[in-house]
DNA sequence: ACCCAGGGTCATA
DNA sequence: TATGACCATGGG
């Protein structure tokens, strides 16, 4: 799907202009999972507060989420947005790790049963699955979002109407199977994403987004 | 006042 | 399979 060194020179490109982003922002897988599910459709910034609510009050972990009613939930999580879909989702997938018996015991299975586990739960697509088989679990999965599509369209590398799977694949098919580098791949092109173009000679946007060949 | 944000599900044709 | 409605807060 993508010519050989395609997705390394656009890789290069974003770290010359951004250098390292410290994804994924948490203290623990935990903390990587809720996010995953709060971010849905929703900027970072009201993700950050719905996790200090939960933090402050005590309740940040798989035991005390898998316990708690909707309600006290949902005045946690709040300022995230659409939080009655969310308290849903994130019981959803709190339930399914307490029956597998908790993420260290996740951690043993392979990657392709894990992502069909995480598939399973209702309220979890592709996008927050692998985020967070990369992000907690620190597997090697390519993270597609709208923003990795948008940005391969304007450089005229795909068409824009390939489905998921066929642009993860394409990404896992033209890199090594690097954790370290998926991570830092996908949190590039969200910051690139939130980079506004000056229009202007040297503006980081349009040197990114040239073509290139 | 309008648009978007680190998506996903469900009902309908 | 492919659209559209829906979810809801906060910041530009």
């Amino acid at each position: 799907m993508f010519s050989r060194n395609v997705l390394m020179i656009l890789y290069d490109r974003l770290f010359t202009a951004y250098g390292p982003q410290h994804w994924w922002p948490a203290q623990t897988p935990f903390e990587v999972i809720v996010g995953a599910v709060l971010t849905q459709n929703t900027s970072w910034k009201n993700v950050v507060q719905a996790i200090d609510n939960l933090k402050r009050a005590g309740l940040l972990g798989l035991d005390a989420i898998h316990g708690l009613d909707h309600d006290t939930l949902a005045v946690c999580i709040r300022p995230s947005g659409y939080f009655n879909v969310k308290v849903r989702r994130l019981k959803n997938l709190c339930a399914w790790l307490y029956q597998e018996g908790g993420i260290q015991r996740l951690e043993r299975l392979p990657t392709s049963t894990l992502r069909n586990g995480l598939l399973a739960v209702n309220g979890i697509g592709p996008e927050t699955a692998d985020d967070i088989l990369l992000y907690a679990f620190n597997r090697p999965v390519f993270v597609i979002d709208t923003y990795t599509r948008k940005l391969l369209v304007s450089l005229g590398l795909i068409e824009g109407g390939e489905d998921y799977e066929a642009l993860r694949t394409g990404f896992e098919a033209g890199l090594a199977p690097d954790p370290a580098l998926y991570n830092e791949y996908h949190a590039l092109i969200v910051r690139h994403a939130k980079e506004k173009c000056r229009s202007v000679p040297d503006c980081r946007h349009c040197l990114i987004e040239r073509p290139i060949y």
